[in-house]
DNA sequence: CCTATTTCTTGACGAAGTCCATTTTCCGCT
DNA sequence: AGCGGAAAATGGACTTCGTCAAGAAATAGG
Protein backbone atom coordinates (compact mmCIF):
# COMPACT_ATOMS: atom_id res chain seq x y z
CA UNK A 1 0.00 0.00 0.00
CA UNK A 2 1.34 3.26 -1.00
CA UNK A 3 0.39 6.20 1.56
CA UNK A 4 -0.69 9.57 -1.21
CA UNK A 5 2.72 11.07 -0.22
CA UNK A 6 4.72 8.15 -1.81
CA UNK A 7 2.88 7.96 -4.51
CA UNK A 8 3.97 11.79 -5.53
CA UNK A 9 7.80 10.70 -4.30
CA UNK A 10 8.08 7.81 -6.37
CA UNK A 11 6.89 10.19 -9.43
CA UNK A 12 9.59 12.33 -8.74
CA UNK A 13 7.18 14.81 -7.58
CA UNK A 14 8.03 16.83 -4.07
CA UNK A 15 5.00 16.40 -1.84
CA UNK A 16 3.05 19.77 -0.67
CA UNK A 17 0.30 20.39 0.91
CA UNK A 18 -1.44 21.83 -1.99
CA UNK A 19 -0.83 18.64 -3.48
CA UNK A 20 -2.42 16.30 -1.24
CA UNK A 21 -5.07 18.58 -0.71
CA UNK A 22 -5.48 18.31 -4.63
CA UNK A 23 -5.29 14.51 -4.62
CA UNK A 24 -7.49 14.32 -1.74
CA UNK A 25 -10.10 16.27 -3.27
CA UNK A 26 -10.33 14.66 -6.84
CA UNK A 27 -10.70 11.86 -5.00
CA UNK A 28 -13.21 12.81 -3.11
CA UNK A 29 -15.10 14.53 -5.78
CA UNK A 30 -15.32 12.15 -9.13
CA UNK A 31 -15.91 14.35 -12.04
CA UNK A 32 -15.46 17.36 -10.30
CA UNK A 33 -14.13 20.91 -11.96
CA UNK A 34 -10.63 22.66 -11.19
CA UNK A 35 -13.20 25.00 -9.99
CA UNK A 36 -14.74 22.65 -7.48
CA UNK A 37 -11.57 21.02 -6.83
CA UNK A 38 -9.84 24.38 -5.62
CA UNK A 39 -13.35 25.32 -3.28
CA UNK A 40 -12.41 21.73 -1.33
CA UNK A 41 -8.88 22.12 -0.90
CA UNK A 42 -9.55 25.65 0.26
CA UNK A 43 -11.82 24.50 2.89
CA UNK A 44 -9.03 21.65 3.64
CA UNK A 45 -5.96 23.69 4.04
CA UNK A 46 -7.50 27.30 3.94
CA UNK A 47 -6.17 28.95 1.28
CA UNK A 48 -4.67 27.95 -2.69
CA UNK A 49 -3.90 29.88 -5.49
CA UNK A 50 -6.15 29.32 -8.61
CA UNK A 51 -2.42 28.13 -10.62
CA UNK A 52 -1.44 25.92 -7.92
CA UNK A 53 -4.31 24.19 -8.29
CA UNK A 54 -4.02 24.09 -12.11
CA UNK A 55 -0.63 23.13 -11.61
CA UNK A 56 -1.53 20.22 -9.59
CA UNK A 57 -3.91 19.19 -11.74
CA UNK A 58 -1.83 19.37 -14.91
CA UNK A 59 0.95 17.59 -12.87
CA UNK A 60 -0.81 14.69 -11.24
CA UNK A 61 -2.73 14.07 -15.05
CA UNK A 62 1.17 13.87 -16.74
CA UNK A 63 2.36 11.42 -13.98
CA UNK A 64 -1.04 9.48 -14.85
CA UNK A 65 -2.54 9.59 -10.95
CA UNK A 66 -5.07 11.20 -12.16
CA UNK A 67 -7.05 11.69 -15.37
CA UNK A 68 -8.47 14.55 -17.02
CA UNK A 69 -11.32 14.50 -19.67
CA UNK A 70 -12.45 17.33 -21.40
CA UNK A 71 -16.36 17.12 -22.79
CA UNK A 72 -17.56 19.51 -25.28
CA UNK A 73 -19.04 22.55 -23.75
CA UNK A 74 -17.74 22.42 -20.17
CA UNK A 75 -14.87 22.86 -18.31
CA UNK A 76 -12.22 20.09 -17.77
CA UNK A 77 -13.39 17.26 -15.25
CA UNK A 78 -10.79 15.10 -12.91
CA UNK A 79 -11.06 11.73 -11.78
CA UNK A 80 -8.72 9.38 -9.65
CA UNK A 81 -9.95 6.41 -11.60
CA UNK A 82 -6.98 5.61 -13.72
CA UNK A 83 -5.25 2.63 -15.75
CA UNK A 84 -8.82 0.76 -16.20
CA UNK A 85 -9.56 2.19 -19.25
CA UNK A 86 -13.20 2.85 -18.74
CA UNK A 87 -15.30 5.82 -20.49
CA UNK A 88 -17.80 8.20 -19.45
CA UNK A 89 -21.76 8.79 -20.16
CA UNK A 90 -23.01 12.47 -20.06
CA UNK A 91 -26.27 14.01 -19.68
CA UNK A 92 -26.74 16.60 -22.16
CA UNK A 93 -29.52 18.57 -20.24
CA UNK A 94 -27.71 18.42 -16.92
CA UNK A 95 -24.07 17.29 -17.18
CA UNK A 96 -24.09 14.46 -14.85
CA UNK A 97 -21.11 12.18 -15.76
CA UNK A 98 -20.95 8.35 -15.01
CA UNK A 99 -18.45 5.96 -15.18
CA UNK A 100 -19.07 3.13 -17.97
CA UNK A 101 -16.99 0.03 -18.97
CA UNK A 102 -16.19 -0.30 -22.07
CA UNK A 103 -18.79 -2.67 -23.88
CA UNK A 104 -16.50 -4.49 -26.36
CA UNK A 105 -13.90 -5.93 -23.71
CA UNK A 106 -10.90 -4.77 -22.60
CA UNK A 107 -9.24 -2.46 -24.92
CA UNK A 108 -12.39 -1.52 -26.40
CA UNK A 109 -12.32 0.62 -29.43
CA UNK A 110 -8.80 0.75 -28.98
CA UNK A 111 -8.63 -0.33 -32.85
CA UNK A 112 -9.43 2.18 -35.51
CA UNK A 113 -10.63 0.21 -38.39
CA UNK A 114 -7.60 2.15 -40.18
CA UNK A 115 -5.14 4.04 -38.60
CA UNK A 116 -3.71 6.41 -41.63
CA UNK A 117 -0.01 5.74 -40.09
CA UNK A 118 -0.41 7.26 -36.63
CA UNK A 119 0.83 5.75 -33.55
CA UNK A 120 -2.50 5.53 -31.58
CA UNK A 121 -2.13 5.66 -27.27
CA UNK A 122 -5.86 6.51 -26.43
CA UNK A 123 -9.10 5.92 -27.44
CA UNK A 124 -11.50 8.46 -25.38
CA UNK A 125 -14.82 7.71 -25.59
CA UNK A 126 -17.87 10.06 -24.24
CA UNK A 127 -21.39 8.66 -24.34
CA UNK A 128 -24.69 11.35 -24.65
CA UNK A 129 -27.86 11.16 -23.38
CA UNK A 130 -30.14 11.88 -20.80
CA UNK A 131 -30.46 10.99 -17.85
CA UNK A 132 -33.52 9.22 -16.24
CA UNK A 133 -34.09 12.65 -13.39
CA UNK A 134 -34.07 14.71 -17.02
CA UNK A 135 -35.66 12.45 -18.72
CA UNK A 136 -38.15 12.43 -16.35
CA UNK A 137 -38.92 16.46 -16.30
CA UNK A 138 -39.47 16.58 -20.23
CA UNK B 1 -30.38 16.43 -55.75
CA UNK B 2 -30.91 19.61 -53.04
CA UNK B 3 -29.03 23.12 -53.44
CA UNK B 4 -27.68 24.39 -50.27
CA UNK B 5 -30.02 26.52 -50.30
CA UNK B 6 -33.20 23.98 -50.75
CA UNK B 7 -31.30 21.93 -47.70
CA UNK B 8 -31.93 25.35 -45.47
CA UNK B 9 -35.62 25.80 -46.57
CA UNK B 10 -36.05 21.87 -45.64
CA UNK B 11 -34.85 22.64 -42.10
CA UNK B 12 -37.08 25.52 -41.75
CA UNK B 13 -34.02 28.11 -41.87
CA UNK B 14 -33.69 31.34 -43.66
CA UNK B 15 -31.48 31.25 -46.74
CA UNK B 16 -29.04 33.85 -46.18
CA UNK B 17 -25.65 34.67 -47.91
CA UNK B 18 -24.18 34.13 -44.43
CA UNK B 19 -25.24 30.85 -44.46
CA UNK B 20 -24.93 29.44 -47.71
CA UNK B 21 -21.15 30.73 -47.25
CA UNK B 22 -20.73 29.24 -43.99
CA UNK B 23 -21.59 26.11 -45.43
CA UNK B 24 -19.62 26.19 -48.41
CA UNK B 25 -16.77 27.22 -46.58
CA UNK B 26 -17.47 23.63 -43.74
CA UNK B 27 -17.23 21.64 -46.84
CA UNK B 28 -14.44 22.98 -48.22
CA UNK B 29 -12.27 22.65 -44.81
CA UNK B 30 -13.43 19.83 -43.27
CA UNK B 31 -12.19 20.16 -39.20
CA UNK B 32 -11.75 23.76 -39.48
CA UNK B 33 -12.27 25.50 -36.76
CA UNK B 34 -14.69 29.05 -36.42
CA UNK B 35 -12.13 31.01 -37.00
CA UNK B 36 -10.73 29.54 -39.64
CA UNK B 37 -14.69 29.39 -41.32
CA UNK B 38 -14.94 33.12 -41.08
CA UNK B 39 -11.99 33.69 -42.73
CA UNK B 40 -13.24 31.86 -45.62
CA UNK B 41 -16.56 33.44 -45.22
CA UNK B 42 -14.63 36.79 -45.82
CA UNK B 43 -13.03 36.07 -48.85
CA UNK B 44 -16.28 34.93 -49.92
CA UNK B 45 -18.79 37.12 -49.48
CA UNK B 46 -16.49 40.16 -48.26
CA UNK B 47 -17.42 40.61 -44.04
CA UNK B 48 -19.38 38.63 -41.54
CA UNK B 49 -19.56 39.28 -37.88
CA UNK B 50 -18.87 36.26 -35.94
CA UNK B 51 -21.77 36.06 -33.90
CA UNK B 52 -22.87 35.24 -37.26
CA UNK B 53 -20.06 32.87 -37.59
CA UNK B 54 -20.90 30.92 -34.68
CA UNK B 55 -24.69 31.37 -34.77
CA UNK B 56 -24.55 29.75 -38.44
CA UNK B 57 -22.65 27.09 -37.01
CA UNK B 58 -24.51 26.46 -34.28
CA UNK B 59 -27.95 26.01 -35.99
CA UNK B 60 -26.76 24.46 -39.25
CA UNK B 61 -25.31 21.68 -36.27
CA UNK B 62 -28.14 21.86 -34.42
CA UNK B 63 -29.96 21.06 -37.56
CA UNK B 64 -27.82 18.25 -38.75
CA UNK B 65 -27.10 19.94 -41.58
CA UNK B 66 -22.77 19.68 -39.90
CA UNK B 67 -21.31 18.31 -37.62
CA UNK B 68 -18.99 19.65 -34.40
CA UNK B 69 -16.30 18.18 -32.50
CA UNK B 70 -14.64 19.28 -29.80
CA UNK B 71 -11.31 18.09 -29.02
CA UNK B 72 -9.46 18.27 -25.68
CA UNK B 73 -7.04 21.39 -25.50
CA UNK B 74 -8.52 23.22 -29.23
CA UNK B 75 -11.31 25.31 -29.90
CA UNK B 76 -14.21 23.51 -31.72
CA UNK B 77 -14.02 22.10 -35.30
CA UNK B 78 -16.64 21.39 -38.13
CA UNK B 79 -17.27 19.30 -40.72
CA UNK B 80 -19.87 18.56 -43.42
CA UNK B 81 -20.05 14.55 -43.27
CA UNK B 82 -22.69 13.56 -41.00
CA UNK B 83 -25.11 10.78 -40.81
CA UNK B 84 -22.44 7.80 -41.27
CA UNK B 85 -21.39 7.24 -37.50
CA UNK B 86 -17.48 8.19 -38.30
CA UNK B 87 -14.83 8.85 -35.61
CA UNK B 88 -11.65 10.87 -35.44
CA UNK B 89 -7.95 10.39 -35.12
CA UNK B 90 -6.08 13.56 -33.73
CA UNK B 91 -2.66 13.95 -33.35
CA UNK B 92 -1.24 15.38 -30.02
CA UNK B 93 1.83 17.25 -31.38
CA UNK B 94 -0.10 19.04 -34.57
CA UNK B 95 -3.48 18.81 -33.85
CA UNK B 96 -4.12 17.32 -37.46
CA UNK B 97 -7.31 15.14 -37.87
CA UNK B 98 -8.55 12.68 -39.80
CA UNK B 99 -11.71 10.78 -40.17
CA UNK B 100 -12.03 6.85 -39.11
CA UNK B 101 -14.46 4.49 -39.63
CA UNK B 102 -15.64 2.34 -37.02
CA UNK B 103 -13.63 -0.56 -36.32
CA UNK B 104 -16.71 -2.59 -34.93
CA UNK B 105 -19.81 -2.19 -37.25
CA UNK B 106 -22.66 -0.38 -38.43
CA UNK B 107 -22.99 1.42 -34.72
CA UNK B 108 -20.29 0.54 -33.42
CA UNK B 109 -19.54 1.33 -29.94
CA UNK B 110 -23.18 2.90 -29.40
CA UNK B 111 -24.16 0.81 -26.64
CA UNK B 112 -22.63 0.56 -23.44
CA UNK B 113 -22.17 -1.90 -21.24
CA UNK B 114 -24.64 -0.37 -18.81
CA UNK B 115 -26.75 2.84 -19.80
CA UNK B 116 -26.83 4.01 -16.00
CA UNK B 117 -31.09 4.61 -17.21
CA UNK B 118 -29.40 6.89 -19.59
CA UNK B 119 -31.18 7.38 -23.32
CA UNK B 120 -27.71 7.33 -25.00
CA UNK B 121 -28.08 9.21 -28.25
CA UNK B 122 -24.35 9.82 -29.32
CA UNK B 123 -21.06 7.79 -28.80
CA UNK B 124 -18.43 10.14 -29.42
CA UNK B 125 -14.84 8.39 -29.97
CA UNK B 126 -11.63 10.52 -30.36
CA UNK B 127 -8.39 8.11 -31.09
CA UNK B 128 -5.07 10.11 -29.97
CA UNK B 129 -2.03 9.49 -31.29
CA UNK B 130 0.97 11.05 -33.33
CA UNK B 131 0.88 11.22 -37.09
CA UNK B 132 3.28 9.85 -39.48
CA UNK B 133 4.85 13.51 -40.20
CA UNK B 134 5.32 13.87 -36.14
CA UNK B 135 7.03 10.72 -35.74
CA UNK B 136 9.14 11.24 -38.58
CA UNK B 137 10.43 14.85 -36.74
CA UNK B 138 10.73 13.36 -33.20
C1' DC C 1 21.24 23.29 8.78
C1' DC C 2 22.11 25.22 4.07
C1' DT C 3 21.69 25.56 -0.67
C1' DA C 4 19.64 24.46 -5.18
C1' DT C 5 15.58 23.25 -7.15
C1' DT C 6 10.87 22.80 -7.23
C1' DT C 7 6.58 24.68 -6.19
C1' DC C 8 3.33 28.40 -4.89
C1' DT C 9 1.48 33.18 -5.19
C1' DT C 10 -0.11 37.17 -7.52
C1' DG C 11 -1.66 39.55 -11.23
C1' DA C 12 -1.78 40.37 -16.02
C1' DC C 13 -3.00 38.30 -20.23
C1' DG C 14 -5.26 35.38 -24.04
C1' DA C 15 -8.45 32.51 -26.58
C1' DA C 16 -12.99 30.93 -27.37
C1' DG C 17 -17.33 31.86 -27.03
C1' DT C 18 -21.79 34.21 -25.26
C1' DC C 19 -25.10 38.13 -24.34
C1' DC C 20 -27.71 41.92 -25.79
C1' DA C 21 -29.65 45.90 -28.10
C1' DT C 22 -30.03 47.61 -32.62
C1' DT C 23 -30.24 47.33 -37.53
C1' DT C 24 -30.83 44.73 -41.56
C1' DT C 25 -32.58 41.03 -44.31
C1' DC C 26 -35.69 37.52 -45.54
C1' DC C 27 -40.19 35.60 -46.69
C1' DG C 28 -45.20 34.92 -47.08
C1' DC C 29 -49.16 37.64 -48.36
C1' DT C 30 -51.81 40.78 -51.12
C1' DA D 1 -43.84 44.71 -56.77
C1' DG D 2 -44.84 46.30 -51.81
C1' DC D 3 -45.57 45.52 -46.98
C1' DG D 4 -45.24 43.86 -42.28
C1' DG D 5 -43.71 40.56 -38.96
C1' DA D 6 -40.25 37.20 -37.97
C1' DA D 7 -35.65 35.74 -38.41
C1' DA D 8 -30.94 36.81 -38.80
C1' DA D 9 -26.80 39.87 -38.74
C1' DT D 10 -24.05 43.52 -36.62
C1' DG D 11 -21.06 45.50 -33.11
C1' DG D 12 -19.38 45.73 -28.79
C1' DA D 13 -19.11 44.52 -24.06
C1' DC D 14 -18.54 40.72 -21.18
C1' DT D 15 -17.57 35.64 -19.11
C1' DT D 16 -15.28 31.66 -18.54
C1' DC D 17 -11.50 28.73 -18.57
C1' DG D 18 -7.05 28.62 -18.68
C1' DT D 19 -1.89 30.20 -19.43
C1' DC D 20 2.34 33.17 -18.70
C1' DA D 21 5.76 35.19 -16.02
C1' DA D 22 8.40 37.18 -11.95
C1' DG D 23 9.24 36.94 -7.36
C1' DA D 24 8.51 34.58 -2.72
C1' DA D 25 8.29 30.36 -0.23
C1' DA D 26 8.65 25.60 0.71
C1' DT D 27 11.00 21.10 -0.25
C1' DA D 28 14.67 17.70 -0.59
C1' DG D 29 19.26 16.00 -0.16
C1' DG D 30 23.83 16.40 1.40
Amino acid sequence: MHSPAELLREHGLAVTAQRLAVLRAVSAHPHATADTIAEDVRGAIGTVSRQAVYNALGTLSESGLIRRIQPAGSAALYEDRVGDNHHHLICRACGKTVDVDCAVGETPCLHASHDSGFRIDEAEVIYWGTCPDCRAKA
